[in-house]
RNA sequence: UGGCCUAUGGUGUAACUGGCAACACGUCUGGUUUUGGUCCAGAAGAGUCUAGGUUCGAGCCCUAGUAGGCCAACCA
């Protein structure tokens, strides 16, 4: 194995650390547990591919845990299709797992912590337990219940489970601090008492356990490594440790290793969101047509809308690893696709918005089948028959009466090629009443090796097929929909995200399966939707073709305001470059050292002598920058103005530094 | 009147224990092409938030500041 030294992200450089100092690699072991009340999106993805992705780095197994300690909020469906999508992106987990699993044990720990006075059950309402809180900036105060005996806590604690109490009447605490900076850390809530039916243990407990008395705990009966979370669980990681290091001196000797969680920064798109209760608001009021739709940002959405599993892997792996907020760019994503699509599917006709054309000298009975090559990135994929005929339809885009010379479709008198037949030139057209172009007439050149700029794609409309074909734009207008806290996300729906069309399409396609992916040639990749039926086809599109054409075209209208966020970071002062400047001169080769002075001597006609003076005072050891206000003061001195005492002085100490530069630039003085 | 985290081209990530900032997307040229796609060649774009400090040498270390994020659910 020739490890080439690829970059490693912080999480593998943490295992790398583990691993070197003695952690045994066979003990890697991750997870992915996701709460089983939503769809997966886009965002777990990046979870997903962290924790599965590090799996398969180094052989390890991976949980896929669900996190269901909240019967109210969770559902069968929910698990079901969260299994789907992530075996659907690939991936193999070791076990399926529920925290429900776990509640005896749980159990047991928590009454084992009231016997060590660790926990205790208090009976106040939420609103005074929140009040007795406090709040970030200030600590918290004690509960009046805090210091119940043992016995009284442990006979409270088998009541509640026992059914004895109405729901919200006691919950069980962990004994921590009240005034710990850390507001997880004031004595949080261990149990609740819950009435409701759960997915899996159904009735058979009253008390549920929380999140962090729950979490941890199983990525230790589990006996995980390394457990990977989102960065807004960084305060958690306290309480974390707290609990784990209490169950650990219960367990050690049958679990003896103590998983430690990190985290790392969540996954944004731009244009989109990726909250759940937001998403689960687009399905509920009917904005999309459910969690699959190929507008929404779910793993099932993507699917639908022809993303494959391989492009979002490729997507994950590019966007990195880190800590910091980040926002990616659909465009990536939209690259990943591009790029995956263009090796495999297979190259088709389809025109999308017909212009009916008329080769007057092709006879009008005659038709031919011509050769189509289905895949040119691919030699396998063979090729395939499409039917010629005198009446074809090409794109409307594709004729102007008058162009350009930079404009290399057809245009009357000029020449171009169909794909995959014969060579047209444009003499006519018909219009109607109101100007609007009826037909073109041609006439065709069976001599296919002239050499013409343009190649259209086309179809004979005597054979054509029709489908309906769905086009998709961004659902949200903003870059960042959800991201301005008094403006309701719906506000930016974009009312024209989703275009209905219907397209005449080459017969090859009629026998197109559910979920088959093309390449509607010169427009983008297209898959059978499963709307679709052998009677009425339905096609999505997933992404267009990259497009320098339309790019140079003036834009539209409204959309790309690229110049509009015009981030105000005010333009920096020149003499706050010139400082910057400095601060590499010394280190920069000689060539650099030049192009720096130029510019330090270009900048310094901004600079006033007020500015100046201030830098008179730098360090000595800083002799980088005292060179560039030296060679920014020559400026101003070439320009008139008056040597004075702190010039002087100045000069002087240059002349006698021991750095060479900036003697040398002193010494002309 | 707190605590924690973060700060590198337009975007995202790199830079092994300090040694003149790399890769990808995007942008712009040019070439090839029966897709204005793909592919190939090339270019522009940051001197690493600011100010000090340590060092022969700092994007990496220290201090302070600034900016952004997170933390007050019987949610996860």
């Amino acid at each position: 194995m020739s490890e080439e030294t690829k970059a490693l992200n912080f999480i593998e450089h943490i295992i790398e650390e583990d691993l070197a100092n003695g952690l045994p690699k066979e003990k890697l072991r991750f997870r992915f547990p996701p709460e089983p009340n939503g769809y997966l999106h886009i965002g777990h993805t990046k979870a997903i591919g962290i924790s599965f992705g590090l799996g398969e780095k180094y052989n390890a197994p991976v949980n896929l845990r669900f996190d269901d300690t909240n019967p109210s909020k969770e559902e069968q469906e929910y698990v079901d299709a969260i299994k789907r999508d992530i075996a659907w992106l690939g991936y193999k987990w070791e076990n399926e797992l529920y925290s429900s699993d776990y509640f005896q044990t749980l159990y047991d720990w928590a009454v084992q912590m009231i016997k060590d006075g660790k926990a205790y059950v208090d009976s106040q309402s939420s609103e005074a337990m929140a009040e007795q809180k406090g709040t970030p900036t200030q600590v918290g105060t004690n509960s009046p219940y805090r210091d119940r005996s043992v016995e009284e806590n442990l006979d409270l604690f088998q009541r509640m489970k026992a059914g004895e109490f109405p729901a919200g009447t006691h919950v069980l605490r962990a004994k921590i601090d009240m005034e710990d900076p850390n507001m997880l850390m004031r004595d949080p809530i261990m149990y609740r008492i819950m009435y409701a039916h759960h997915h899996r243990t159904k009735d058979d407990w009253c008390i549920y356990p929380m999140y962090d008395w729950t979490h941890g705990e199983s990525d230790y009966l589990e006996q995980i490594s390394h457990s990977l979370c989102s960065l807004e669980f960084k305060p958690h990681r306290k309480l974390y440790d707290w609990f784990r290091d209490h169950v650990y001196e219960y367990s050690k000797d049958e679990l003896p290793l103590a998983p430690k969680q990190r985290e790392f920064a969540r996954l944004n798109l731009s244009y989109t969101i990726m909250s759940k209760r937001k998403l689960l608001r687009l399905v509920e009021e009917g904005i999309v047509s459910g969690w699959d739709d190929p507008r929404m940002p779910t793993i099932s959405g993507l699917r639908r809308r022809g993303y494959t599993p391989n492009s979002i892997r490729q997507f994950i792996k590019k966007v990195g690893v880190a800590k910091r907020e980040n926002v990616i760019d659909v465009s990536l994503l939209e690259f990943c696709v591009r790029e995956d699509l263009n090796k495999s599917a297979n190259r088709v006709m389809a025109v999308l918005d017909p212009l009916k054309v008329v080769i007057t000298n092709y006879p009008e009975d005659k038709e031919e089948w011509l050769e189509a090559e289905n895949n040119q990135e691919d030699e396998a994929a063979g090729f395939r028959k499409v039917p010629f005929s005198r009446e074809i339809y090409i794109e409307k885009d594709d004729f102007k009466e008058e162009a350009g010379s930079k404009f290399f479709r057809l245009k009357l008198g000029g020449e171009v090629r169909l794909k995959n037949a014969y060579i047209i030139k444009a003499n006519s057209v018909v219009k109607d009443d109101h100007g609007n172009i009826l037909e073109v007439h041609c006439t065709y050149d069976e001599d296919t090796s002239k050499k013409v700029k343009g190649t259209l794609h086309w179809v004979s409309v005597k054979h054509a097929i029709t489908a309906e074909v769905r086009e998709y734009d961004r659902l949200f207008m903003h870059e960042s929909p959800d991201g301005d806290k008094d403006k309701d996300f719906m506000d930016y729906l974009n009312p024209n995200s989703l275009t209905i069309k219907t397209g005449y399409l080459e017969p090859s396609l009629a026998e197109a399966k559910v979920g088959e992916q093309f390449q509607f040639q010169r427009i983008g990749y297209f898959n059978v939707d499963n709307d679709s039926t052998p009677e009425k086809l339905v096609f999505n599109k997933t992404v267009g073709l990259r497009d320098s054409w339309e790019k140079q075209k003036p834009k539209p209208q409204t959309n790309q305001n690229q110049n509009k966020p015009k981030q105000q970071q005010q333009k920096r002062s020149a003499i706050s470059v010139i400082q910057q400047l400095g601060k590499k001169y010394t280190n920069l080769p000689e060539e650099k050292q030049l192009k720096s002075k130029a510019e330090i001597q270009e900048l310094a006609k901004e600079v006033s002598y007020d500015d100046l003076e201030p830098l008179f005072g730098t360090a000595v050891k800083k002799a980088g920058t005292r060179i560039a206000t030296l060679i920014a003061l020559k400026e101003l001195l070439k320009n008139g103005l008056e040597r004075n005492d702190a010039i002087n002085e100045f000069i002087e100490k240059a002349k006698e530094d021991k750095n060479e530069i900036l003697v040398a630039e002193a010494t002309d003085l």
